[in-house]
DNA sequence: AGCAGCGTCCGGCCGC
DNA sequence: TGCGGCCGGACGCTG
């Protein structure tokens, strides 16, 4: 399940291996045509099959980047600049490889749906097992406005008032904080996993009403939020299930998680529970989270 | 106008 | 071993 550190750790691979290059040659699988056929929008999104290929073949891969949990490939052709937003969804993963071969473990190679040859022979292969990611070709970032309604990158300085602006708002301060945190439009690139955790560092019960928290403690909790996404790109990323970097290879994050997963509290050891916050299974200690 | 609720994209995996 | 149901980022649509 990739979140913000799993797509940051993928565009730090993408990016050298793919900058200068220019797509040779654009292959879609049979699935996504078929898809397409039958009227519906799996993973290449907002444009015909054709002119998807049509457009990419040639493009300049100028340069790959993160915004939120998307990765923006920069491109440029006929020298008109354009970009090609990645989202991973659920089980979305990018891999740099001279031969499919190389895309060793079955479920992702069973799962190949978009093929991109650069001029140097190497291949950018986006497998996808769920199909809930994304390709959408756009001319610039401001042609889809989704993109700008996104929280500023929690690095950021302009973050934390952000946070603190928005959960104070009637709409927001009256949802959990686990709710609030995970929207996108109030802090970018906190799932579930992220929240999970940071929310039991701080002791919060996940589906505490955010207007029942201080002030003080929400700029506490981003804080932890901000330290927990920076702890997890340091050990490139938790590999929970899905998510391998474009190497193949697995982050080691998923071994410090303290609550995500657990059927125990590694605080004080009782029992943890799971709820249901926004459609979201949600596990914390009743112990210590309050 | 803005929002809540639901549909959409799916296969892996779990429990019976 | 077979099979139905559950799960989930984030947008679009509807009422």
């Amino acid at each position: 399940m990739p979140e913000l550190p799993e797509v940051e750790g993928v565009v730090r691979e993408l990016a050298p291996a793919s900058k200068g290059r220019t797509i040779s040659e654009v292959k879609v699988s049979e699935v996504i045509r078929s898809s397409k056929e039958l009227g519906k929008e799996a993973i290449v999104k907002g444009k015909t099959l054709e002119d998807f290929i049509e457009e990419l073949s040639d493009m300049t891969i100028i340069d790959v980047t993160r915004r939120s949990k998307y990765i923006y490939f920069h491109l440029e052709k006929a020298g008109q600049p354009h970009l090609l937003v990645s989202h991973l969804g659920m089980s979305g993963a990018w891999f740099v490889v001279n031969s499919l071969d190389e895309v060793v473990e079955r479920k992702f190679k069973n799962h190949i749906h978009v093929i991109f040859t650069m001029d140097d022979g190497g291949m950018l292969v986006y497998s996808d097992i769920r199909r809930f990611g994304e390709l959408r070709l756009l001319g610039k970032e401001e042609d889809y406005s989704p993109l700008l309604k996104m929280a500023p990158e929690p690095f950021s300085r302009e973050a934390i008032d952000h946070f603190l602006a928005m959960a104070s708002t009637p709409k927001y301060a009256r949802k959990p904080i686990k709710e609030v945190i995970m929207d996108g439009h109030i802090i970018s690139g906190c799932g579930n996993i992220y929240a999970t955790e940071a929310l039991f560092k701080m002791k919060i019960h996940p589906n505490r009403t955010t207007e029942r928290i201080s002030e003080k403690r929400k700029r506490e909790l981003f804080n932890v939020i901000v330290n927990v996404l920076q702890e997890s790109i340091d050990a490139g990323g938790s590999s929970i299930s899905d998510y391998r970097n474009i190497n193949g290879e697995a982050g080691t994050m998923q071994t410090r998680l303290k609550m995500y997963g657990k059927k125990v509290c590694s605080h004080c050891g009782s029992s943890t529970k799971s709820m249901k916050i926004a459609g979201r299974t949600s596990v914390y200690c009743p112990k210590c989270q309050r």
